[in-house]
DNA sequence: CGGATAGGTATTGCATGCAATTTTTCATTA
DNA sequence: TAATGAAAAATTGCATGCAATACCTATCCG
């Protein structure tokens, strides 16, 4: 996409098309993904195109067959509800271990200043959504920092990398919906506890909120499910195993 | 190193060696692994080592530099400490899901099996060793299974790749210490405490109680860091980062 | 008419050659 | 002596050809 992807190599430049396509929908959940067919079509050669391929699976957007080759992988409502549990849980540790950790107070500036950034924002009328979503990264880079762990950054990182259980992922979908102005109180109003308790060394309450923050993504599935036009703005919406809607949407009268 | 190993693809059998050869300590942390060198030493071809290598660098054993090439990866006992800490995270939650999903008192049979072998081995004076290890591993199976979330199994799996964050990476060393008995009598009870809170849906209890049972692995390391003896029974141990005490050390000499 | 089997096609996995880049080495100079 | 620079050596990244394997199809037999 950018001009840069020229100078970078081959394998990263297959790995950024192929991931945009997969979670654009350009393939259906269970095809098979041929590296002949690709790899002219990426503008790569098959080698570079296989190390991408193997990225792509560890991302788990990918699955390998035991014959050998990928398959794009498909994804139950379950699946996705047990990503954002995920995530909170790993949030949760990084905010239990950013509050029993920190030792200078000026450590939990960056994520100090998210948090008055978003309020600032959120004063001025939400207009600015796409600031707000950059700053609601930074508030969770920010706590994965005082965290301090690598370990646990590097679980992280592995837990969203699925487009559907990182923390902007529904906050994109949200900006289509007249509900969202409540859920982004609450959610500000939680960022603001998360970074309280952690600077009064409250691990057992940082971990619990930052739980509770993730499930607001789990809320906002269930609304994206209900309504087809907002699971449109959901990144890799696309890879959802199409039956599973229908049965959720039976099952939910 | 099994028979099968031919049978399998070149690349398949690069990666076991090379994280043979890495655990045993046939690498110096920092070291750079040339393709070229290794390539004729694990009898394949450039190719399927180049995906070998990816391989480990998910897993944490290598590290990729930006100028392109691999490192072996070296690790601080604060990585360590966090892995571990992490694979407790990870197995609470599985302990928690476990306990807040089973519909079918049947499902906790294999659990049940495996706290009933290990029971029996310490009964029988604990002789066989490699039978309560295995017994080990199958109790923590059957909690991932029982969790029933492909996404955490993906996580677990990711976070025990690392040797010394396995749950049996201690246990081998234990064996060879006086205390282990007393620590495995620990252990052994709080494999029951789990199966119980799981078996009575009390989630909170069963991921706290899975939690602190991690943490004895972090009592064994620290003990493991104080014995030489003990730390040469874990693998991996080859890849840390040598302590101030041994720089001290090598100053001297 | 269904199932099995053989043949053909397509696809993967692997080896190797080549160019580009990095790293190292060594000589030179301030 | 330390810093600088260039040249050489080594290493990676990539493209492509080839063999082995899997998949698909069509035919044959029960």
């Amino acid at each position: 996409m950018s001009a840069e992807d020229g100078r970078s190599s081959q394998m990263l430049r297959a790995v950024l098309q192929l991931r945009e396509r997969l979670l654009a929908g350009g393939f259906t959940p269970g095809e098979r993904v041929a590296e002949l067919t690709l790899a002219p079509l990426l503008g790569v050669s098959r080698t570079p195109l296989r190390l991408a391929l193997g990225v792509l699976e560890h991302e788990g957007l990918l699955r390998m067959l035991p014959s050998g080759g990928f398959v794009v992988r498909d994804f139950t409502t379950a699946d996705i509800e047990d990503a954002i549990e995920l995530r909170g849980v790993l949030e949760g540790t990084a905010a239990r271990m950013a509050a029993e950790r920190w030792k200078d107070a000026r450590a939990l500036q960056p994520m100090q200043a998210a948090v008055t950034a978003m309020d600032a924002l959120a004063d001025a009328g939400m207009t600015d959504f796409a600031g707000y979503v950059a700053q609601n990264e930074q508030f969770h880079a920010a706590l994965l920092a005082l965290a301090a762990s690598p370990m646990l950054k590097r679980a992280l990182a592995q837990a969203t990398a699925l487009p559907f259980a990182s923390p902007s992922a529904f906050v994109r979908a949200q900006g289509e919906q007249a509900e969202s102005q409540r859920v982004l109180v609450i959610a500000q109003d939680q960022h603001r506890c998360i970074l309280d308790a952690i600077s009064k060394h409250e691990g057992a309450r940082a971990e619990a909120l930052a739980r509770e923050h993730a499930r607001l993504a789990r809320r906002n599935l269930d609304a994206a499910l209900r309504n087809r036009a907002m699971l449109g703005a959901v990144p890799g919406a696309a890879l959802l195993r199409p039956m599973q809607e229908d049965i959720a949407h039976a099952r939910s009268a």
